[in-house]
DNA sequence: AACAATGCCGAAACCGGTTTCGAAATGATT
DNA sequence: AATCATTTCGAAACCGGTTTCGGCATTGTT
């Protein structure tokens, strides 16, 4: 049923024509009373305040937002700084981050202005200039490093946000993030089980504190299995296609190369599965790729790369959360939330060919 | 180079604290001197004008927007809608798309509102939304359907808007769009050079105006080189990597399959792609296919997939220009842009195994 | 020196709401 | 009936800018 037509029914009002005080005037009141009586004041008796309800809906009466922002002092509206994309291989986090951010605070009554960070200028600036302007009440932040100038420089001015992810700061900030320390010990964990006995691992920069924390929980479950450290099998990547590339060329051109690889990210993992079947290695049979992000391009491509998953429509509802509950109290103590990741078995993982030697028992 | 730390030098002044009547008050002039010593007016003597804005800048003055705003009768905002996503692969084009538009609109001084539609409620209901409440001057459409009622309203309502892709009143509206037409004729001609005698064709709903435009360029071309037609090739999918698979199973399992697929969009190919393994087809030896889009993902798969690419960047570009323009004089004429896509070679398409008869030359 | 033309700025209205304060009308109490 | 409490609404200030209009001071003209 398309209910929008030609449209042209009796006397058609044009939406936002009818002001609070044309409002007034229709009904002998002054345009405060009406404001009262639109926003449930108790001062406003039952009989007043239906006529006016029924006024406005019937005249399409919607309050100009700008002036009621103006009026109270706030935007309803927070702010998301886009970081610049260096051409990502799969940015699909990106937009569906924004769909639930923007859902959530949906919700609440606000708005998400969404701003493309310049790369020619300093990270802060669309920061300093969205506070400055008064444009925003407060900032949902992704993507954050470990030490953050746009933390930083909001924390200083004491502007509300909540960052998806956690930063040399998270003592002083709200925050979520997903558990990828716990993420990777448990991808380490299945490897393990598998029979897996050199087992390698691509990051991110040290600049990407969730990579890092990625690791830490790769180091810690071979250590709890009593595998020794191998520092070669440890490369740093950038969270991309290429760098997954290169990363997998070092590991795999090593005399004994990993039967695994552990990935920080899918992007990170395409590029490794692109460079091992270059070099001739049969996935999963000759070499076990697990990613992390749960890209749904990943059950696409052959084989279908294994994964660490999260919600992320969970993610935008939560930080929308946090962000709500700091506007109301700027002064509550600071809190996080921890969501767990899920290993999403698709099949690029599997045992080993050849299962060296089963030494993993003599642990304990 | 952090400059932003603990920053505490002399007397911070927080930002945003300075207003207009402050900043006259410490000149000894009215706001209204101020405002318009800021923005240009000729009626202010250069000394003046000089004092003003030496004092904005050093006490920081920046203008409140949401005054501003209302003082002007403008948002300065523009309003961008998602669309329900029903859990595509590939998203990777709507942040990217986001990304340039909201660069795009900052070149002018505008600021890009995300909303995104709750799928239970009518498509037009967050336009409505929007405008009634005069959020944004006007709206970014993109993924048009060829009767689209987003476009109808706001039509109706006389409300600015561009959209990407055309629809059934595109002589009503400013529009950009690729175009798919010539596209699809470029690759198909690039399929039928290559050998291929048996090409098949997976689009999306008659609701996608932009995918029958494709269509259109296959068959054109087919048509041209004198193909007959053989409609059980043409296969409707839905744009989404599970509509890719099942075509793709509908087209392969015919008796004679055809040796080449294109395919409507990038994901829909990722589809085609999986059922084509499943069924035992090696691509591109078996069969070729092509998709449309360019996502940078493409590239990591195996084989690489060829594919029709586009500046997404442009696009985010034109469309602000002409929205710009728009907004400006909204009673110049409708104008529309159509750029072009370009095929881009990557592996996925190839001659066919087994040329059967070479009869394309009785053309002409 | 008288007068017109500029240059420059103050005063005030305005944008469209919200919110505080006080007064009038009503109802309750003694 | 006088007093007090309550309900209900009007009046006006306010949010922080922009823009129009008019007047004073200065300069230019004859």
């Amino acid at each position: 049923m398309n209910d929008v037509e030609a449209g042209s029914e009796e006397e058609w009002v044009k939406s936002g024509e009818v002001r609070i005080s044309d409002l007034a005037a229709e009904l002998g009141l002054t345009k405060g009373t009406v404001s009262r009586a639109l926003n449930g004041y108790e001062d406003i008796s039952k009989k007043t305040r239906k006529r006016v309800m029924e006024a406005a809906t019937k005249r399409g009466y919607v309050p100009t937002t700008q002036a009621r922002r103006l009026a109270m002092g706030l935007t309803e509206t927070i702010g998301l700084v886009l970081p610049p994309m260096p051409s990502q291989p799969v940015n699909t986090f990106v937009s569906e981050f924004i769909n639930s951010v923007s859902a959530a605070l949906h919700l609440h009554g606000y708005d998400l202005l969404v701003h493309s960070a310049n790369s020619e200028e300093s990270e802060v600036e669309p920061y300093r200039r969205l506070v400055q302007s008064r444009k925003v009440d407060g900032f949902i932040i992704f993507r954050t490093n470990e030490k953050d100038p746009r933390v930083n420089y909001l924390l200083n001015e004491g502007f509300p946000f909540v960052t998806h992810g956690r930063t040399a700061r998270m003592a002083d900030h709200d925050w979520f993030d997903i558990d990828g320390e716990k993420a990777f010990r448990d991808a380490t964990s299945h490897l393990i089980k598998l029979g897996h006995q050199r087992i390698g691992f691509v990051g991110g920069g040290k600049e990407f504190f969730s990579a890092q924390l990625r690791l830490k929980g790769f180091r810690a479950m071979l250590e709890e299995s009593c595998f020794e450290k191998v520092p070669s099998l440890e490369q740093p990547g950038d969270l991309t296609g290429q760098g997954g590339e290169i990363a997998a060329q070092n590991l795999l051109k090593q005399t004994r190369p990993p039967t695994a690889i552990l990935c920080a990210n899918d992007a990170t993992a395409l590029g490794v599965m692109k460079a091992a079947r270059e070099l001739g290695f049969n996935i999963p049979e000759e070499l076990s790729v697990i990613g992390y992000d749960g890209i749904a391009l990943g059950a696409y491509i052959d084989p279908p790369l294994t994964t660490l998953t999260f919600s992320i429509e969970e993610s935008g509802k939560e930080m929308v959360n946090l962000l709500m509950r700091r506007l109301k109290s700027p002064d509550l103590p600071v809190i996080s939330k921890l969501a767990s990741a899920i290993l999403k078995l698709r099949g690029s993982e599997g045992p080993p060919s050849s299962i060296q030697n089963k030494n993993m028992e003599n642990c304990l």
